[in-house]
DNA sequence: AGCATATGCCAACGCCTGTTGACTTTCGCA
DNA sequence: TGCGAAAGTCAACAGGCGTTGGCATATGCT
């Protein structure tokens, strides 16, 4: 009995809903087409999450999952950090499903920043980081940049770039926002 | 008879329709909404635009109005080039509009890769860049990744920043993206 | 003034949405 | 084998959507 007839059902319907969310934003993912995927009647999604936005809540789970970062040196910082992200962000989709409907879902805004201020602040402030807070937020608009540009708008010149192409443009930028001194230049 | 009273109606229109695409997204901004705040009824608004997508497509419109790039000496074009991505911005939210419905419209995202690949990249032709695809493509991911942190997720540090707090964050990778040997380090 | 045309309003259509409640089937345990 | 609960099905609801056609009003020209 540890695994019940249902839960594979409520996983179904998670992977569908993560699926949808991710392709079509919020409200063009319908609780019936969601449903379809998952094989099942729109009725039993109801049954399981309560609701559209209940389910989006379980659906948008994320974890940046951060290494610590106190005993990187300096100078790797940036490149270690970036491909990090790069590949945390292709191997589990729900970031996608965030930044697909981050855009117009108040839910989905906040988790993102969660994310991104809330995770990222804390682990900079552990590595003697100064302004961590401002530090984090410049790393999340070239972070999300390149997330929106590759594979929401897929721009061809960024969806052509191979990982490691990715990780040699975006280190040092990602390195200079992390330990630049205050608004500097070049 | 230069002016006639169904241009101002037209006006209106398109005002209160970029106000709630860029406020709302392509799908929440309701046709209803859009006359309700230009005063007039929906029916009008068909009679006009023909139906929701022209009108989108019309309230979409947007140059990027890019100055001439090739007399600007090599080490201010970062500077001068976010300076003027950033001010084009906040002068028209017609950018807004379409970072908050690329997500889930394909017209917008399609006129999106118009303005960063089709508008960019001949203008850094002209300025003698090498490659000016993918630096095209590089500066969109720190473009939009910016925009989309201050206007659309609204993180506090990003919304913080002064225009030239911005600039002179901004400048120095915008400009390695610029001019920079390909994938390169530091 | 009188008429044609431009402008605007209203009610309704067909469709799709999230959500609900009642009904049927399947399963696990005594 | 029975019985109760869990799992799944079905049809329908109320509301919002884009869109349409018919009708009223205002405008401008002769």
């Amino acid at each position: 009995m540890a695994e019940k007839k249902s839960d594979r059902t409520r996983a179904a319907i998670l992977a569908a809903a993560r699926e949808r969310f991710g392709a079509d934003g919020y409200e063009r993912a319908t609780i019936r087409a969601i449903a379809a995927d998952a094989a099942i009647d729109p009725a039993m999604v109801m049954r399981y999450y309560g609701s559209k936005e209940k389910l989006f809540a379980a659906a948008a789970e994320f974890d940046v999952r951060l290494p610590d970062l106190s005993d990187v040196p300096r100078d790797q910082l940036g490149q270690v950090l970036v491909r990090h992200l790069i590949e945390r962000w292709e191997e589990d989709d729900t970031l996608q499903v965030l930044l697909r409907t981050a855009v117009t879902n108040e839910a989905a805004a906040e988790r993102m920043r969660q994310v991104f201020i809330g995770q990222l602040t804390p682990a900079f402030e552990r590595a003697a980081v100064d302004q961590p807070a401002v530090r984090a937020g410049l790393i999340a608009t070239q972070a999300l940049g390149f997330a929106f540009c590759r594979y929401i708008l897929e721009l061809e010149p960024i969806v052509a770039l191979s990982t490691d192409e990715a990780v040699a443009w975006l280190g040092p930028t990602i390195a200079r926002y992390l330990t630049a001194p205050s608004p500097s230049q070049a």
